[in-house]
DNA sequence: TCTATATAAATCGTATACGATATAATCGTG
DNA sequence: CACGATTATATCGTATACGATTTATATAGA
């Protein structure tokens, strides 16, 4: 005879129940900010913010991408991205330029020094994968696991 | 005979060798934006933001505490923890008082309405395994492996 | 005791995020 | 072709983050 309300506790899952440092949200979280903080470093002698990496990132893997393109990469949208791009702009690694098709469109290019700065990026994996303290293998299952976390969570809040 | 700078693509690991969606940093980055999404709708109702409510977690397992030991949890500073909780204080739900024995630290108490708001986030953490798409067992795997990687990775950091 | 140092918060400047709205260009349908 | 609806980007306001600095207080050593 089962119970729905049961109070068994294998059966309950409150909030009340569960440590800080045991929700997955705070360690999403944290991790993310700790991610930040060694990225900092290696992006400081690009000039980089960690967001604006990302974005550099999808040029490099795609150069003329569309606002709207690097944004569905990102899972940003424009009014965070048009400053974004624009400081990229203004440090010259990207073009800003209004479509001749399409006006509302805007296509962004990299410049041959946004080009260039890939380069310095070649070992960033390495490092990442040392700070990670994990093996290769598990680094790649977390990354996985996280990435279908988060589309169940995006397919959730949608 | 192994070779440290084998050309073989098995023991190299290059940044430019890796798409952007299978970057750990990514999928920590865009898994936590989803989840502070899945959680919007629950929050607004409580008229708390993401940090606001895990500051709110921190002070309900323990009330009282000083702004540095709610950023020890945190992993935050009081330049970022200062401004949020002058919000959380003009919200109603905490107090901001400086310690008589040390007028340097400002302690952190919740306000009866503070407390009360604990009981209406009872369900978030089945709402959160609803919304992870994943069983109980692996998102506490999952947690506690992100968890990991984050004290990893913090541990480099410093 | 007096002062140099250390500590806890707060402040300031810059850069994300994001909801809401604005602007401009394009499209769809009559 | 006209014109309302849609689309792409940009702007604005608010709230984090965080490096650098400031302020106020406490502590340690001469």
């Amino acid at each position: 005879m089962t119970d729905t309300h049961s109070k068994d506790p294998a059966q309950r899952l409150e909030t009340s129940d569960i440590p800080l440092s045991q929700f997955l949200c705070f360690s999403l979280y944290s991790a993310n900010h700790a991610m930040h903080r060694v990225y900092k470093p290696l992006l400081q002698k690009l000039g980089l913010t960690y967001p604006q990496y990302l974005a550099m990132v999808a040029l490099w893997e795609q150069d003329g991408r569309l606002v709207g393109e690097i944004g569905a990469r990102l899972h940003l949208e424009s009014n965070t991205l048009t400053p974004l791009l624009k400081r990229l702009e203004s440090l010259g690694f990207v073009t800003r330029v209004r479509d001749d098709k399409d006006e509302r469109q805007v296509r962004i290019r990299l410049t041959g020094s946004g080009k260039e700065l890939k380069r310095e990026t070649t070992d960033f994996a390495s490092c990442i994968l040392a700070a990670s303290g994990i093996s290769l293998d598990e680094l790649r299952d977390l990354q996985a696991r996280i990435a279908a976390l988060r589309d169940n969570l995006l397919q959730a809040a949608a």
